[in-house]
DNA sequence: CGCGATCCTTGATCTGCCTCATGAATCGAG
DNA sequence: CTCGATTCATGAGGCAGATCAAGGATCGCG
């Protein structure tokens, strides 16, 4: 079902002052299945909305009036069940697509982590150019495949995983998802918070297994928001539970 | 993104002698979507295969190579552990779909749970299938959304709830899926094994909320693959950790 | 640069589920 | 039917991670 190579087909660029034309993230994003006409109707449709760290961009529950793309920023998608118990299912990085349901109502939350930029398409508009653009329809299944993936392996992760496991797996993923500064400086812009409700942990043994790693000379904490992989090696290992 | 009912559109019956006469879920299967002619062409581009219940459909790792469509009986996705855990990351009924992904190889291993029946198609032909058949593809994008708020849905149980409410929660969804027979009986044709796995528990935990279900009088063991709801209401609070 | 708020770390103790062990119920084969 | 194999139930004890508690680091803001 290769309907998608791993990086989006090269498109001609877009001429200046086309809205998308200093868009970071087009190609990674679904539009960048679009040609630059059909990229500005599907851009006309909606705006550009802006959320603050802390802030909600969908509520569960709400109705899905509205699909995203997020191109700057970070976002988490989380449930709440009724005694206040928290999990987050996954993060939307920019590129990633926010608004994958057939539902009526959103089922999870999403939240900006850190401040955030999106463009908003109504729902209706959005499933119009889906129904006059096959390969954007491609592109969506593409992508709720992988999502679909990545869900399942974070499945296996919550069942069976150790907390060690689990830890190790997360700084693995957030250093290939994040910006590698200058000496390997790995940038981990999501509170420890957060990770506890991602990694159904508590926030005291993700601080716990990190300080562990840091003893164990496998990571090194350079500041609180970044970090560097000393042992790559042992992080896979203790990911994998050998 | 509306793109499909909660039920397949009704289409005409098919003509006696076409392959796809008899089947029992060619409504809530992908094939669905498709008109008599198109689906003896769908039909004809792969055989029906038939698994008893340990025999293993996909393994993990395999190159992805064909799809299915399960039409009777009942599989379970897993995943293992170097170490021998193990992780179900769901379960397909009869009209499921078996192969969305976009890797070259299977994540997940594929196993029949009970004797089934699977139309099985080679995945270049299926994508040719889906290319000229856009009401298909759709199809497709559907299902897969659906399988992710499912998975999501699991993960908020993996990472968050208790013992009891996994068992529930558990017992709930079978109700839903499986079918009930006189006098409300439910069919449980999932070992304690399989539902440990599942439910990221180990088997005697399982065992334990079971028979403390049955003590509270919440629901009734008619045998050991039978049972049937007492309390259901008591076993949605329980369920939601009210 | 001083102050409160927030986030993070670390220690001590507790507990829900796991592990280990055993026997009972059920099932299939002969 | 009987027998062995498998699945399920249940008890006793242990442990990984939760909970409770306290202090330290970092940040935003006047």
């Amino acid at each position: 079902m290769n309907m998608m190579g791993k990086i989006a087909p090269a498109l001609p660029d877009l001429e200046p002052g086309h809205p998308c034309f200093d868009c970071a993230v087009r190609e990674l994003a679904v539009c960048g299945v679009l040609e630059a006409a059909a990229l500005r109707a599907f851009k006309s449709s909606g705006p550009t909305v802006h959320y603050k760290a802390g802030d909600t961009v969908v509520f569960e529950a709400d109705e899905a009036a509205n699909v995203y793309s997020l191109t700057a920023g970070l976002l988490r998608l989380s449930k709440l069940l009724p005694d206040g118990r928290r999990q987050i299912a996954g993060f939307l990085f920019p590129g990633d697509f926010l608004g994958i349901t057939m539902e009526e109502e959103h089922a999870f939350t999403a939240e900006a982590v850190a401040p955030s930029t999106l463009c908003k398409f109504p729902r209706s508009r959005f499933d119009q150019m889906v129904a006059s653009n096959p390969q954007l329809e491609r592109r969506l299944y593409a992508v709720a495949a992988h999502e679909l993936a990545a869900a399942r392996q974070q499945l296996v992760l919550l069942g069976r995983k150790t907390a060690t496991e689990r830890v190790a797996s997360f700084l693995l993923m957030i250093s290939g998802r994040c910006t590698t500064r200058q000496g390997a400086e790995i940038d981990l812009p999501i509170s420890r918070i957060d990770m506890a409700d991602y990694l159904g942990l508590r926030i005291e043994t993700v601080s716990r297994e990190i300080s562990a790693l840091k003893v164990a000379r496998v990571i090194q904490l350079t500041g609180r928001q970044t970090f560097r992989i000393i042992d790559r090696n042992r992080l896979d290992q203790l990911a994998d539970g050998e």
